[in-house]
DNA sequence: ACTTAACTTTTGCATTTGCAAATGTTGTTT
DNA sequence: AAACAACATTTGCAAATGCAAAAGTTAAGT
């Protein structure tokens, strides 16, 4: 059996990725909102505050670029960035009035994305794809 | 049924991707290869000679950042850029054999990955998300 | 208390990226 | 054959990225 790259799943799982995004950005430009401050909205809006470290693991951006990503969101009026003073040395993130009314619009956006998505998908298909797409995040840390 | 971000398609694949890309950038690292120019790599040891068009559709890069990367593998000797003289508009590219020899070595070292990736996953269930990134990527194209 | 270690974020700097415009080539129309 | 459109790649430039080092804060050890 031979290796094929364009078979492999870390190729696929690119190539699909990439498409995504290149579409959801173009269509949320409009906004003035990029693709990842897009996703930190989303995961603001759905889990409330978080520090920039976590923030950063769960919208997969290095640190340091999402640290300058926040200071352009803050400068825009879409989060907040305060250091609780009993914990200076964390900071907190969360998302303004604003940035909540604009986190739920391009939220609507994203679920008319995943319906047609897998619009002729099937279900249970869906759920083994999103299954397994989380056992290979667990998965990597082996590698 | 409420729209949860962290468990739509779009966000569980780019976290996914990017914590697989990360991984892998740093174990080829030391074979001085970035995870772009392995992809460009494995490609054309397994297809052959592209064009530069061609190799930013199959790789995912857009053209302007290819088109440097290529300038970037030339110069260390991983690849030739070619323009023929029938048709002097298009650029070819392939690799070098030094380009090749890195390509087989990366490439097992990409295959091992797979398998640990998948290893305690169903084959079937593998074959389902490998197909479903597929149609995804069909599906792009109508959003 | 003082030093050292650990934790969290920011900054410096070089590289990479992406869009738009420019370049060069072929094909088509008149 | 000149002008124009279509095609394929490259380049200019501003913005985004990533690593490593720095800075600031808390915790632990002596």
């Amino acid at each position: 059996m031979v290796y094929r790259f364009t078979d492999s799943v870390p190729y696929l799982l690119n190539r699909a990725g990439v498409a995504l995004g290149e579409r959801f950005t173009r269509r949320i430009a409009s906004y003035g909102v990029t693709l990842p401050m897009y996703r930190v909205l989303a995961v603001l809006r759905q889990s409330g505050t978080k520090t920039l470290g976590d923030l950063s693991e769960l919208v997969s951006v290095e640190l340091s670029t999402l640290s300058r990503l926040i200071s352009l969101m803050v400068k825009r009026g879409l989060v907040t960035r305060i250091r609780p003073p009993e914990n200076a040395r964390i900071v907190l993130i969360d998302v303004t009035p604003k940035g909540a009314d604009l986190a739920d619009e391009l939220m609507q956006i994203a679920m008319h994305f995943e319906d047609t998505l897998i619009s002729n998908l099937d279900k249970d298909q869906v759920d083994i794809l999103k299954t397994l797409l989380c056992q290979i995040n667990q998965q990597v840390e082996k590698l």
